[in-house]
DNA sequence: AGCCATACGGGACGCCCCGTCCCGTTTTCT
DNA sequence: AGAAAACGGGACGGGGCGTCCCGTATGGCT
């Protein structure tokens, strides 16, 4: 009973470590033997619970409250997306946790188990979120019945982890409103009359 | 005289070494030792061109035929893009050049260098082409005067990146027709009149 | 309360590989 | 032909992942 309690404050001060040492010297440079040293634990006990340093990593990051990333529904579908999305660039595309998932993804880019990860417990959720608030939006009449709903996600994601993954500019809440103009009041050809 | 052209085909060889490596065992698995003795060559050899194993792997995949993604102009602006948007996901969105290419954004994650080196190279360049034929096509009436020429590229090639590194969904010319289709004809809301 | 199984901390170990150093040799330029 | 540079090969230091082992302690079971 109390051995259930004393494993999981195990396993809990093992990830917090984890992220207080990442959040000190980055992914590439985390070590195990600094994470069980400063834990006061041997290897043999991270290992019983991860079986790899990227997983256990995963687990760290994810478990860091990647919480409250929830769409609201206030009846306006740009205002809903705007607040979630300025909250998930406050959270994850910036320091601390910014570098810390751009390591996470980086190491999905060679590690089929942690790209799996990922998608399955946050990209997936967030996406279908998504997908439900903009639905309801569409049957509320908000958006023209052959939106296309699925692609939404990727059109408003794509450019955020373009320029976190790839030009490392800045999220500002400047260009996630651009985003959303672009998206949603059109960047189609309007050919002068 | 003939020194240059004898150091120039060391250079090569090595490359081509590294590159062919790479792509039987991954980013990960390669090895300096490996990429020295297939080539025949020290690894002093490498050391001497190459300050590290990631800007050699960089230099290998980018100087890989990066070329032939230069935007034609046909008069006809999302024919064009499409075009060089197929091409692009053809190269570096699926085996054997597409695994590399995303090893090579993950390591950017953690490596500056590497990060701006892949910036310099090969997105900023290509980002100029598609702005300068976007630009076009708006001078031709085509587009809007108040269409937002900067975000374009990133509304086009985000949703690809994020396919190709977060989702690992295949890059499909359907895709590239949906996402053209939605950025070009509007996505934005049409209350029914 | 006493016993046994399990988890534990700590440390040693095998293995791999990056990047540096060195040496004897070949190649190139003068 | 002779000096200078680059070369191949191999040894080396350093670091870290993941495994193994041993003596200990902690908690469940009777």
């Amino acid at each position: 009973m109390n051995a259930r309690r004393r494993s999981h404050d195990r396993t809990e001060t093992i990830m917090q470590t984890a992220l207080d040492l990442a959040l000190e010297v980055g992914y590439a440079k985390l070590s195990m033997e600094a994470v069980a040293a400063r834990a006061g634990v041997g290897k043999d006990t991270i290992y019983r619970r991860w079986p790899s340093k990227a997983l256990l990593f995963l687990d760290a990051v994810l478990s860091s409250r990647t919480q409250g990333l929830e769409h609201p529904d206030t009846g306006d579908i740009v205002a809903d997306l705007r607040q979630v999305m300025t909250r998930a660039c406050d959270l994850l595309g910036r320091p601390p946790w910014g570098p810390l998932y751009q390591d996470l993804i980086g190491e999905a880019q060679h590690n089929p188990e942690v790209a799996a990860a990922l998608n399955e417990r946050f990209i997936q959720p967030q996406a279908a979120d998504t997908l439900a608030r903009i639905k309801a939006a569409q049957e509320q009449g908000q958006l023209a019945p052959d939106f296309d709903l699925d692609l939404a996600f990727e059109l408003l994601s794509g450019p955020l982890y373009f320029r976190l993954l790839i030009t490392h500019e800045p999220l500002t809440p400047a260009y996630i409103d651009r985003v959303l103009q672009a998206v949603f009041a059109g960047m189609g050809p309007r050919p002068q009359p």
